[in-house]
DNA sequence: CAACGGACCTGCCTGC
DNA sequence: TGCAGGCAGGTCCGTT
């Protein structure tokens, strides 16, 4: 599910409902994630405060006085602010009760996302601390993806979704962003001129802050934290258009597998 | 190192 | 109706 558009989308939305607000139990129904939750989740938890939520590539960090506990959505991951009156659906894995009277809840059908608790600084967990620049920050540019690609025969498609490069790209905004940067998903990352990283650098940009101006893209799970879909379905370019016609050429869209992924593209349009 | 396949899971859809 | 197979917003890990 989640890219950084829909991650970001969550953080957002959580905010209001989170900050200042204190955690009065943890209940856990399923431990076996991607990893295992701490064991002692509910002990560190109970009684703290979230100061602040944050995000670094697709995982939220959430402050407490005490530590910060990571949580990563996974393919199919939602976090929802509901109440004592929800029904508890198959699936929702945890619940972090709020002295408001509210829930924080976790719900995954596939289990691929994850829950971590780090004592001191966020950024040195182990699965934070060799990922690649945040795409909408400064240090994010043409030059760079252009500096780290040299002698790499991988696809760039491949190349822009690795997050030790850069975060937070997945498979929809990874082909998105490509043709709005005219370059073949397939062609080897290294093999990619300044010029149009430069311009793809720009492409990643547009297309990952529109998503968030739209709340992110819902294809099947995902919802934010009201329980709502994002909107930007509606704006892919090529994603998921297989057979139907390009924007800029009307050419069909074609879908091949890249590295066991489905891409998207035009043939007309990108080379 | 870089590249690749497999692994982790469930649900949903298609076709026989 | 049932069942097998394929596919899905991720990403770590082990093997070449």
């Amino acid at each position: 599910m989640p890219e950084l558009p829909e991650v970001e989308t969550t953080r957002r939305g959580l905010l209001p409902w989170l900050q200042r607000a204190k955690i009065s139990d943890v209940i856990i129904r399923q431990r076996q994630l991607r990893w295992p939750i701490p064991r002692n989740l509910k002990q560190l938890l109970t009684g703290q405060t979230v100061v602040d939520i944050h995000r670094r590539g697709k995982y939220l960090v959430f402050d407490f006085d005490a530590g910060h506990m990571l949580v990563h959505l996974g393919m199919s991951g939602s976090l929802r602010i509901v109440d004592d009156t929800a029904e508890i659906r198959k699936h929702d894995h945890i619940d972090w009760r709020l002295d408001s009277g509210k829930i924080l809840r976790f719900h995954d059908p596939r289990r691929f996302g994850s829950v971590h608790w780090i004592k001191q600084n966020p950024l040195e967990h182990p699965l934070l601390n060799d990922l690649g620049p945040e795409p909408l920050e400064d240090g994010f540019t043409g030059e760079y993806l252009h500096a780290r690609s040299r002698k790499r025969n991988a696809a760039v498609k491949n190349f822009i979704m690795d997050s030790h490069i850069v975060v937070g790209v997945g498979n929809i905004y990874a082909s998105e962003s490509l043709f709005l940067a005219g370059i073949h998903p397939r062609k080897a990352a290294g093999k990619v001129s300044l010029e149009r990283y430069i311009k793809l650098a720009d492409a990643i940009k547009s297309v990952l802050n529109a998503s968030i101006t739209q709340g992110g893209t819902t294809l099947r799970d995902f919802v934010n934290e009201s329980g709502n879909p994002g909107y930007f379905r509606q704006r892919l370019r090529v994603y998921e258009r297989e057979g139907e016609p390009c924007l800029l050429c009307e050419s069909k869209i074609k879908r091949v597998v890249i590295g066991q992924r489905a891409s998207y593209f035009c043939a007309q349009c990108q080379s």
